[in-house]
DNA sequence: CTCCTATAGCTTTTT
DNA sequence: GCTATAGGAG
């Protein structure tokens, strides 16, 4: 049993135990959000709500863990198991699989579809400028992603794209075609059956808006539904939940307007402002107590959030001890900077017994990581990037993977695309464009035409007709074996692909060093049979390996290591985290604020919000740093300092 | 078809 | 500093 009124604050019990409609927690900085949010589903287990009937949403798989971790030690390990909780698209992605099949008419999707990563996409798009030879110079594909994604986020589909402010947009910048692309890009995705992120989020919202039977069997299932963040919910977002809670109202929206950061990919801010317009019987609490940070700090990141206009009222406070000013420093080129912060970092070790553990360095723009990164290695201090080249990123992984999806989804244009030649088995680029030219007039997709010989033949060299009869026969053969357990698949597939082989015999360093990649993820496949056979979920196929892999894109991959080491990361990777000892680094104008996130005035004040959530992580010391001159694109160039210094209140202040 | 080299172009943040 | 692409030689 728990006590929750020992174990919460007076507010917090308050949210916690409130469940009669809808709950809106403004949660500042450190004030104890997952703390409610967990205490909350544990609650509502308790009151007999059955577990599998809850939905706890979140932004990041990392949120997601951490939520379901600390479920776990507050409720049965059976039950916490039960409660439906993972991001939105992960959540969303596992509803469609179940029902995308009945919807048909509308999704021709099977619930094998693939789900396509920005690079996956990007190239979907590249190949489609070519197709219709439009400048690939104007038409980039981060921007007609970009656009596309925008119009997905606000539920525009293609049809809808002409009439809407987007179109005109687009034609302003001259850049009319995006609007035909999207409809290429559209039936490209279906022809390999595959959903990019943005469809999860518009597909489910379609099948939801299209099919009241299915929006109704799902709303009312679940009985409550929990948000993470939601001032990082975009448009679509906000109108799943209110399909999903639309007779129940039975939501709780955890929050906090000040550390909104991800209006580039579409958050809307206005959706925590004014959820009460969404539901007019909301009962709001606001949590004010920072228990994480010393009254400096807190008073900081006050100080720097003040200029902000638009906000919900708040009064973060800190109840803990002074503790000391931040600190500022000012290198004269980014290598004194980086010396600066590595011998603090030594001397706090060496003469005041600190970890290693306890220090994160952050900034605002992953390049910068490079010199901190260098001055780690020179002094043999343990270390760890987040982000940044994440490991499901990398080249050998994503060609790995892509046999994978192959060998479930046939379908899967860019995945076939990525194996049909590597390791190289003389099917070039000039029979891949046959290929693709028959694909695109017969309107086939290519594995339908690689398995029908008879249509190309007379096109391609004899010799290279031999060469994919013998890789179709190795991805039917994989294909044959899909019922037996990942593990044992995944490395048939790696030695028959010839993968194995390539990186493990090679002489260069760097392709035993894939190697070495390649058995990592094959280790990793290993532990989710094992960990889901212990959980008795039976035979656990590539399939399902495929489907769980494809979401992770982050720091998701833990290393279990008990050396302590330092961490380097975004502002934005930071978030939800707490550290003892916070060095924000490259604090320059054009860098932090961000010049080229200058495209609105709400920008301003977004970069502002970063800031605010990078002091914020702090719970001890605080120390910012910049640099007269970084070295950047091969040459020096100057910098000042940023103005955001100069928004904190002097007296939490000293100069080094 | 493959491998090698030169060069251009780009580096905001994430699912 | 890194990657993606183009062009040339074998």
């Amino acid at each position: 049993m728990i006590d929750y009124r020992k174990e919460l604050s007076e507010v917090q019990y308050k949210a916690v135990t409130y469940t009669d409609g809808p709950e809106l927690v403004i949660a500042g900085a450190g004030s104890g959000k997952t703390r409610v949010l967990t205490y909350k589903v544990a609650y509502l287990i308790e009151k007999g709500i059955p577990s599998n009937q809850i939905l706890a949403l979140t932004f990041t798989n990392k949120a997601a863990n951490e939520m379901k971790e600390r479920v776990g030690r507050l409720v049965s390990r059976e039950q916490s198991h039960k409660v439906v909780m993972g991001t939105f698209h992960s959540i969303f992605a596992r509803i469609l699989r179940n029902e995308v099949e009945l919807y048909k008419g509308i999704l021709p999707y099977t619930g094998k579809f693939t789900i396509y990563d920005t690079d996956d996409s990007e190239s979907a798009i590249k190949k489609i400028v070519k197709e219709m030879c439009l400048d690939p110079k104007v038409y980039t594909p981060s921007t007609v992603l970009g656009r596309i994604s925008k119009a997905k986020n606000n539920m525009i589909t293609p049809d809808l794209y002409p009439q809407s402010s987007l179109y005109e947009a687009d034609v302003e910048r001259n850049i009319g075609m995006v609007y035909e692309i999207y409809k290429k890009y559209k039936f490209s995705l279906i022809a390999s059956n595959a959903m990019d992120f943005d469809d999860l989020l518009l597909n489910m919202w379609l099948i939801f808006k299209n099919n009241e039977k299915i929006r109704q069997r799902y709303a009312r299932h679940f009985k409550y539904c929990l948000v993470d963040e939601y001032q990082d919910t975009n448009l679509i977002q906000k109108e799943i939940l209110l399909q999903l809670t639309k007779e129940n109202q039975m939501i709780c929206a955890v929050g906090d307007d000040a550390q909104s950061i991800y209006a580039f990919r579409g958050a809307i801010i206005r959706n925590i402002l004014n959820f009460r317009e969404d539901y007019p019987e909301t009962v709001t609490y606001k949590l004010e107590e920072n228990y994480r940070s010393t009254k400096t700090i807190v008073g900081a990141a006050n100080s720097i959030i003040q200029k902000n206009t638009r906000q919900i009222f708040k009064n973060l406070y800190s109840n803990n001890s002074k503790g000391e000013r931040i600190e500022l420093f000012r290198g004269d080129t980014d290598r004194s900077e980086s010396r600066f912060v590595i011998d603090r970092i030594k001397e706090e070790n060496v003469y005041r017994k600190r970890s290693y553990n306890d220090f994160a360095v952050l900034y605002r723009q992953n390049w910068l990581s490079r010199s901190f990164e260098d001055a780690l290695r020179r002094e043999h201090i343990p270390y760890r990037i987040f982000g940044g080249m994440s490991f499901y990123q990398r080249k050998e992984i994503k060609d790995l993977l892509s046999y994978f999806r192959v060998v479930v989804n046939p379908s899967d244009e860019q995945a076939l695309r990525r194996i049909i030649n590597y390791p190289t088995r003389g099917i070039g680029d000039s029979t891949l464009q046959k290929i693709t030219e028959l694909s695109i007039s017969s309107e086939k997709t290519l594995w339908d035409i690689f398995s029908h010989p008879r249509l190309y033949m007379n096109l391609v060299p004899k010799k290279t007709l031999g060469k994919i009869t013998d890789f179709l026969h190795l991805v039917r053969g994989w294909q044959s074996q899909l019922n037996q357990d990942a593990y044992s698949l995944a490395t048939r597939i790696c030695w028959e692909s010839g993968i194995s082989k390539l990186l493990s015999t090679s002489s260069k360093e760097e392709e035993l060093e894939k190697y070495e990649n390649v058995q990592e993820l094959l280790a990793g496949i290993k532990a989710f049979v094992d960990d889901r056979q212990k959980e008795g979920d039976g035979n656990i196929s590539l399939d399902d390996y495929i489907r769980e892999v494809s979401l992770l894109t982050d720091a998701d991959k833990e290393k279990e290591d008990n050396t302590p080491y330092v961490k380097l990361m975004t502002i934005h990777a930071s978030k939800g985290l707490e550290f003892p000892y916070v060095f924000i680094v490259g604090m320059d104008e054009d860098v932090f604020p961000c010049r080229q996130s200058f495209d609105s005035i709400s920008s301003m004040e977004e970069e502002r919000r970063l800031f605010y959530v990078a002091v914020t992580r702090t719970k001890q010391r605080c120390v910012i740093t910049g640099a007269d001159t970084r070295f950047r694109n091969g040459s020096f160039s100057p910098f000042e300092p940023s103005s955001f210094i100069k928004d904190i209140d002097r007296q939490y202040i000293e100069r080094v």
